[in-house]
DNA sequence: CTCAACCTGGAACGACCGTTTCAAGATACA
DNA sequence: TGTATCTTGAAACGGTCGTTCCAGGTTGAG
């Protein structure tokens, strides 16, 4: 084995992320990453291919890193409705302060821009999309056990509408909409559904909270 | 007077927003508004200014143009829940067939691109939220007075819910998510917040129908 | 017709784009 | 230590970016 890397790769992937999920893929430069990673471009460009093959491994890691875990943590959260409350009160307290305050989410980022002309990456978007949609039927099953939900109330159709929901707070936020009122529109949404009664503390829509919510991860 | 333009001002302003529409405004270059008007860098440059005030000028237009009068007919129907539904109708038609299949909605694109730091044309995004915010609250309140609306329903909160939903549909048309499955998510969404038996003729789900809607207005 | 005022065509500007190339440096095994 | 193999730094590639400039054409008023 002659040399090996001078940096670790999921470090640089990660900041790679962050510039291509905040400004887009068009608007961030090849000089941009050079900048931010501090290595240059022979490196970048014998590891992770062109700037495409750069974003979809940025995309990539998104995903599995951001919101798989949210995803995961959301299905198999026993609680039923509670735990949709939370999901979107989480989702929203990460978009709207902290490190990534305004950047939205790079999945719906995705969406919106020439980022989606690229079938690879579309897949990718439809695949979170289902997960997404997934993770909230199933929640919407468990509160349906737990006669959270009002009668002829459809899981399924209901776990589409708020993945679509979802897409509409990322987007806002990153206009600057303060939490507030993001809780309150999520929380009447919810409690239509069902739940009277049954809120997470997630969504209690209060004075904002910018202080103890600093620097959360999303 | 000495010399007058040689060409139409809506008509290039509607032909510019149609590519920044598209592909949004970093992707767009001014070569590609050079050859998709006719005209020459001179005449845009003196009519138009730079290509900030150039996006500013064709995202005011698709306001104006396109959502607005969507909005005001939302806002002036006196159905109540089917004035909804053949809003939300007409969106998913327009967002999967005709000539701007795929397009999404230039306001939700704004929103997800580098567009957005733009203070001017952030105030925009707001302003269309809050026209759309208010239609809708004022159909819901007119399906109110009509006793269309579940018990416990307040107007002010679903409109907002909606508004949300609306940004949904468009992100996920232009990632190709086909009508019907859209249709059938709204339709949900709408017969929990109340109308059971009052849908409007837009959003029956049935198997989509491409040939009728084509070349539609968005 | 004269002429000042405006518009148009086209070339040109410097800056930056994504990408490639290549010599020099670093490493593990012989 | 020699050497094959990979990484790194830095310069350079052609192309495109948004923008400006100016000569030449066109218009309407005097």
């Amino acid at each position: 084995m002659p040399d090996i890397k001078h940096f670790d790769t999921d470090t640089t992937l990660d900041t790679v992320m962050r510039l291509f999920w905040r400004n887009g893929m068009v608007s961030t430069g090849i000089q941009d990453v050079v900048t931010a990673t501090g290595l240059n471009r022979s490196s970048l460009y014998a590891t992770f291919g062109d700037k495409q093959e750069l974003y979809r491994a940025a995309l990539r890691r998104y995903a599995e890193q951001r919101s798989g875990p949210r995803f995961r943590r959301l299905a198999e959260d026993g609680r039923g409705l509670p735990a949709i409350f939370d999901f979107f009160g989480e989702l929203i307290e990460a978009c709207c302060y902290g490190e990534h305050a305004r950047w939205g989410c790079m999945i719906s980022n995705a969406h919106a821009g020439t980022e989606s002309g690229d079938p690879e990456v579309r897949a990718l978007l439809d695949r979170q999309y289902l997960e997404l949609r997934d993770s909230l039927r199933t929640a919407l099953m468990t509160a349906d056990g737990l006669n959270q939900l009002e009668p002829g109330v459809d899981p399924g159709s209901v776990a589409d509408a708020l993945a679509l929901l979802t897409h509409g707070v990322n987007l806002r936020s990153r206009a600057g909409v303060d939490a507030r009122t993001l809780r309150e529109t999520v929380a009447a949404t919810l409690n239509a559904i069902g739940g009277h009664g049954t809120e997470g503390e997630g969504l209690t829509p209060g004075p904002s909270r910018p202080a103890e919510a600093r620097d959360r991860e999303v």
